[in-house]
DNA sequence: TATTATAGTGAACGAAAGGTCACCTGTCAA
DNA sequence: TTGACAGGTGACCTTTCGTTCACTATAATA
């Protein structure tokens, strides 16, 4: 049947979710949006509350297949250069695309509300990216490349405040530019405390 | 006349609002909260969003009156411990105290769709702290407390990791007790990496 | 005491919400 | 050719929303 409704009325879910809420959406937009009429969707969905578990289950889904097993955890940067990079890239991937903005403003509307959007909020701002950090810390270590310290410490002090400037962009997203060359000092304010030579 | 009933309106608002957002709320429901029926409540506000308005204006109010000015800035502490300490007594406060715990909250749901909650919440997320703490740093640099350095990316450094754990607290309140002491720890941590006798 | 403003009630209203249903239409399999 | 079905429409239903209004009790004021 060639028939993609299904995922466009997730998709236009994901956009009008993260804008007005869940209880700020309402079907006949999100219909209409789509340009069809409010009981076209329920032909997909029986209900709101299923599109919205739906949705829950593919950022779920979507974010254990890639951030959620040992084996997507990124290489290792060999320098220090390579982790500001390295870090530089995964930011302005983040603070740019569409569908992560998305995610992450979801989750932050519903983290109250829901309890399986409260645990992937907690993944998405903390413990995903200092589970990432702790990995790669770790690998640096070994290299030599950063001071001997408690890993998880230290990649909780560099994915925290990331993670709030982050934050910032997807609230005032006019200080994106701005907010990405603090990320960038931070960075590199990071490296000179804890590399190796200092 | 004797009358707090708006005073007790805002205080019902704020924790609705807080608990299921402004769209999420209605007004029977607050009302009823209240012990009275829905129309009483527009005898003292003509319309669900003037309450709305209200609340936010008591809000940036307060936030003026206590954060707003030089005068109201912490003593700089005179020793790396005091720094933890009153850092642990500034925590212990805003994660336990209700009205504060809600005050976020209704920041964080409300920071996508309204300008004025939008500037609030970078204030009371991001930049109150840090300015804060680069005033408390800049002391303590110059009491030889700290190693000289950027006073401003220092203060972001200490006060964003702490802030990401405050948001955990905010949503998962159940995970408090062990956030308090992360805190604890990473303050440590702090002192550690950056007290000058390191 | 008479008056008047205040705070509250309960019924009602129109709009908007989520959801249902009979119906239409094009596609594909038997 | 026919029948079944997926996908879409528009009218309609019920509930709930924010809001209004005539009315009442109370307590201060003139």
């Amino acid at each position: 049947m060639a028939n993609d409704t299904k995922e466009r009325i997730l998709a236009a879910a994901l956009e009008m979710f993260s804008q007005n809420g869940y209880a700020g959406t309402n079907i006949r937009e999100l219909s209409a949006s789509l340009g069809l009429v409010k009981s076209g969707v329920y032909k997909h969905f029986e209900s709101k509350e299923a599109i919205w578990n739906a949705l829950l289950n593919q950022m779920i889904a979507y974010y254990g297949a890639h951030f959620g097993s040992p084996e997507h955890l990124p290489p290792v940067p060999d320098s220090l250069e390579g982790l500001v990079t390295m870090t530089m890239q995964m930011v302005k991937f983040t603070v740019h695309d569409e569908k992560v903005i998305m995610t992450r403003k979801l989750l932050t509307l519903e983290q109250f509300r829901d309890v399986r959007a409260r645990e992937l909020a907690t993944k998405h701002f903390l413990t995903g990216l200092t589970d990432m950090f702790t990995h790669i810390f770790a690998g640096m270590m070994e290299q030599g490349l950063l001071r001997r310290d408690d890993p998880a410490m230290l990649a909780f002090a560099y994915t925290a405040p990331i993670s709030a400037l982050i934050h910032l962009c997807d609230r005032e997203p006019e200080k994106t530019e701005k907010a990405i060359a603090q990320i960038e000092a931070f960075s590199r304010h990071f490296v000179k405390v804890y590399g190796s030579l200092s």
